[in-house]
RNA sequence: GGUGGGGUGGCCGAGAGGCGAGGCAGCGGCCUGCAAAGCCGUAUACGCGGGUUCGAAUCCCGUCCCCACCUCCA
């Protein structure tokens, strides 16, 4: 397997081999559901999916796994704001909700964005609150490793003890003293202010149902240990990759790899990270409050065209959006799809079965897949297999538009492409028939004009099946038409 | 202050020592009654200044600017 990826912490393109002969194990990192998603969470998703199909592709049987973070100092931060100040938070929040059902209601918002985009679902999909027996018994081997300790003071905190791990840091190239260490204004009984925490003591202002009994006491479980715990009930102490945004790197990964590491885990041999969307140059977040909502760019463009935009960018890429961006990526998806509408209809005249895949992808598509997921580079390869399939059609060619058109739906399918609706509302068999019989009428009526030469009574035709969204196009064969895409 | 990533033609975006990826937009042509679609063709592109080399967008030195992380963040 001549597969290879850029791995963060080594900083180089290295071979991947898996693990397990025949197997892949993926760990990402998905959301704190403390709101509603946005596009660059989706990016992520849509990323580590197209590594996720690219590993299948490649015959491995690919294990998944994509956390949910469901409790956490926002998600109650939020849930208690609903109570006492409702109107301080924005539309997407109701009033008395308690953490668990906010919480769960955004989990569900991400679930209907990544579907909607086409992201497969992961093999699993564990919350933080479902694993509070995997992470005590984490925190418990840290402390016998000597690298966790209890808070000094009485929060029932318990620290992870970075200055006990010399390799911390690693992962992000950085050196402990090199750190600002102006975070920590209150060390809260900590050796070091770069310690964190690991399990979070119940605090009074905090409701009963967010702690849980611990041999320290009550209290919550620490953001970046419940992807440790979970990777390693998952996946096991060592797997092949761990991904997630490059936000992420610094501190929860870097967290992440030393709490697993310092308890004897291998824990993952690549680590992936994808680049941010940015708005006008600055990254999308929502404490800039700049973000854009999966939903608001499905209601600009077709879900394969808003999938085709994030993905089109090499994943480690920063992904700038404007609204052009998303406008060019439609004329290219549209392009695909004339393609593929006039290919099928030369190559399967009665059928038009476009879920028809046959054979695989194009080398030249494979080896940019390899190297490091290059969707441009692959991309280029589709448009070109597109260019030369419209010439093979042109000809009247059906053997090399075959040859084509199977390449295109094949490389698609890779890409996420394939099965993502074209316009969200395509008619229904039976519709599309009843239309077809009314339409032909009218194009019967102005193939007889246009054999008289009638061309007024030809064109008033033609504009009026347009005032309908219905579009003529004239062949070789006669006129076809075509609903009009927006 | 520390760490990482960038600056490529009107726009987006690969490449990383040697025939100017690809997309979008534009222009010319073919096709068409006219269009649309499609095809063909079409660009003194690599932040700036030096250097190495037969040859540099790609390597070296210097310099300017941008982004991310070091606090919750995909």
């Amino acid at each position: 397997m001549s597969l290879r990826f850029y791995d963060t912490r080594t900083q180089q393109l290295r071979d991947f081999e898996p693990l397990e002969p025949g197997k892949a194990g993926l760990y990402y990192c998905g959301a704190t559901t403390q709101g509603m998603p946005h596009v660059g969470h989706v990016r992520s998703a849509v990323a580590f999916d197209l590594l996720r199909r690219w590993l299948s592709y490649h015959g491995l049987e690919v294990t998944v796994v994509r956390n949910v973070t469901d409790i956490d100092d926002k998600i109650l931060e939020k849930s208690r704001l609903s109570y006492e100040d409702p109107a301080s938070l924005g539309p997407a929040y109701r009033p008395d909700e308690p953490w668990f059902a906010l919480s769960y209601r955004f989990e569900q918002a991400f679930h209907a964005a990544y579907a909607a985009l086409g992201v497969l679902p992961p093999t699993y999909e564990p919350r933080a609150t479902g694993h509070i027996t995997e992470m005590h018994e984490l925190i418990q081997r840290l402390i016998d490793a000597g690298h966790a300790y209890p808070a000094a003071d009485d929060s029932g905190d318990v620290y992870f003890d970075v200055r006990s791990f010399p390799a911390y840091g690693s992962l992000t190239h950085q050196k402990v003293d090199d750190m600002q260490d102006a975070a920590d204004a209150d060390p809260r009984g900590k050796r070091d202010p770069r310690d964190f925490a690991l399990w979070k003591g119940q605090k009074a202002s905090e409701p009963e149902t967010a702690s849980w009994p611990s041999p320290w006491g009550r209290g919550r479980p620490g953001w970046h240990l419940e992807c440790s715990a979970m990777a390693h009930k998952y996946l096991g102490a060592s797997f092949d990759i761990h991904g997630g945004g490059l936000d992420l790197r610094f501190p929860h990964h870097e967290n992440e790899l030393a709490q697993s590491s310092a308890a004897g885990d291998d824990f993952a041999t690549f680590w992936m990270h994808n680049g941010m969307v940015t708005y006008e140059g600055e990254k999308m977040s929502k404490s800039i409050g700049n973000t854009i909502a999966p939903e608001e760019m499905l209601a600009m463009a077709p879900a394969r065209v808003v999938r085709y935009f994030l993905g089109q960018a090499h994943y480690r890429s920063q992904l700038d959006y404007s609204p052009s961006s998303l406008e060019e990526a439609r004329s290219a998806v549209e392009r695909i799809d004339r393609f593929r509408e006039r290919a099928w209809a030369l190559v399967v005249p009665e059928e038009g079965d476009f879920g028809f895949v046959g054979g695989g992808v194009p080398d030249a598509f494979g080896a940019a897949m390899d190297d490091d997921l290059n969707v441009p580079a692959a991309l280029a390869v589709l448009h070109e297999a597109v260019r030369a399939g419209n010439a093979a059609v042109d000809a009247d060619d059906a053997d090399a538009a075959a040859k084509a058109v199977t390449a295109v739906e094949a490389m698609l399918e890779v890409l996420g492409l394939g099965e993502l609706s074209a316009d969200g509302a395509e008619a229904d068999a039976a519709t599309q028939t009843a239309l077809d019989v009314l339409i032909q009428a009218r194009l019967e009526a102005r193939a007889q004009a246009r054999a008289a030469k009638d061309w007024a009574t030809s064109d008033a035709i033609r504009d009026e099946l347009a005032a309908a969204g219905i579009e003529v196009a004239d062949g070789a064969g006669g006129a076809t038409w075509s609903l009009k895409r927006d």
